[in-house]
DNA sequence: ATATCATTTAGAATCATTCTAATTATTGAG
DNA sequence: CTCAATAATTAGAATGATTCTAAATGATAT
C-alpha cells in the first residue's frame, strides 16, 4: 500500500507541516549516532511522518520507492534499526503480520488496532477505570481485546548483568 | 526448553492442583466445540496449565512428548488454535520471538516481559497513575516500554459489515 | 585521482507459522 | 465385529517477515 505520492524536491508535508519538527529531530539523532542522513533516508524519515498509519516496513518501502525507485527493502530495514536503537522510532509489534512504525510518537502510547482492516490509530491517554468500556464509548470502536505489557529488565536479569560488571562471573 | 516431564497416568498437577478447575473448563470448551478431547490434546492442556513460564508453541510441544514422543508440531499449533478460537488461550504476540500463551487467565491482562531473559510473568493490575514508575517500584523491574494496545473493530469496518449483513453489498 | 569508509544492494538464510496431502485413529451403523 | 465415514495427526512443503551476507556503489578527504 502507497503512503505519499508526493514528488522529490524539497517535499514540504502534505497537511501544513506539523512533523517537520520531528523530521529534524530524527535528522539530528542520525548525525548525532554518526551515520550519514542520505536522501534515501531522509526520505524514509518523511515517508514516517507523513503518515498517520503507522506504517509497515513495506509500507514505507514503497512511499521511498516513489522517489528512489531501486531503493531496497534492506535499506529500510537497516535505517529503521537506526532509528530504533536511537529512540526514534516506536516499533508495534504483531506475530500474524508486519511490524508498524510510529516516528511521530515515539514513545510508549496506547494504539487503537482493528482487527478487520488493520489500521493501527493513535488513542488519547484516557483515564482508566474499566479501560475496554471506556474507549469503547470514546471511540466507536467495538473493543475486544486490551494488550498492556511492561518490558524491561526483571531483577534477576539485573542482578546478574550487576554481577558480571563487578567482574563476578 | 522443557516445561514439565512428569509421566502419564492420571497426572494431577505438581503444585497441587490450583488449575484443574481450568482443565476441565477448558476441555469442555473443546467438547462445546464438537472436537474431541484426545490424549495428546488433553496432554498439551496439562503442559499448559502446569507452565507458569507462558510457554511458547514449541516448549508445550517439548513437554507434550515427554509423554507422546510421536507428537508433531502441527498438532499443537492446531490445538492453540482451537484454543483461541474459543477464548481459552490467552495470546501474548511477539514479532522477534515466538509467541507465548496463558492458559491459565485467558483474558487480558498485564504481563511483565523481561528483555533479557525473556521471561514473561503476570502482574498485579495495580491502578495506573505513571504507570512505569509504579510498576517498577511494585516488581523490581527495571522498566523501559509499556505496550498498551486495544483491539477491536473501528466503527468504519463496524458499519461496513452491518452493511454487508442488510444485504447493501 | 585514489584510498578509505559508509551505504546500498540482491538474493540467500532463518524462523515462526500455516498449509497440504497423505496416513492413522475413532466412531457409529448395521 | 466390520466397514464406512469422519476426525485427528503427521511430515514436510510453502509462506512471509525479517536478518544476514558478500559484493557493488557512493561519498569523502586528502
Amino acid at each position: 500500500m502507497l503512503i505519499q505520492a508526493s514528488g522529490e524536491p524539497a517535499s514540504p508535508f502534505p497537511q501544513g507541516g506539523e512533523f517537520s519538527f520531528r523530521l529534524e529531530e530524527m535528522k539530528a539523532a542520525l548525525r548525532e549516532r554518526g551515520v550519514a542522513v542520505t536522501r534515501k533516508r531522509a526520505k524514509l524519515l518523511e515517508v514516517l511522518l507523513a503518515s498517520d498509519r503507522h506504517p509497515s516496513v513495506s509500507e514505507i518501502h514503497e512511499g521511498v520507492r516513489v522517489a528512489y525507485p531501486g531503493t531496497s527493502l534492506a535499506t529500510i530495514y537497516n535505517t529503521i534499526e537506526i532509528l530504533k536503537e536511537t529512540g526514534q522510532v516506536l516499533e508495534i509489534e504483531f506475530s500474524a503480520s508486519a511490524n508498524r512504525y510510529d516516528g511521530r510518537i515515539p514513545v510508549s502510547h496506547p494504539h487503537l488496532v482493528c482487527l478487520q482492516c488493520e489500521k493501527v490509530e493513535d488513542m488519547e491517554n484516557t483515564a482508566t477505570h474499566d479501560p475496554l468500556e471506556r474507549v469503547s464509548q470514546a471511540t466507536g470502536y467495538e473493543i475486544v481485546r486490551l494488550r498492556t505489557d511492561y518490558y524491561g529488565t526483571c531483577p534477576e536479569c539485573l542482578e546478574a548483568s550487576s554481577s558480571a560488571e563487578r567482574g563476578c562471573l
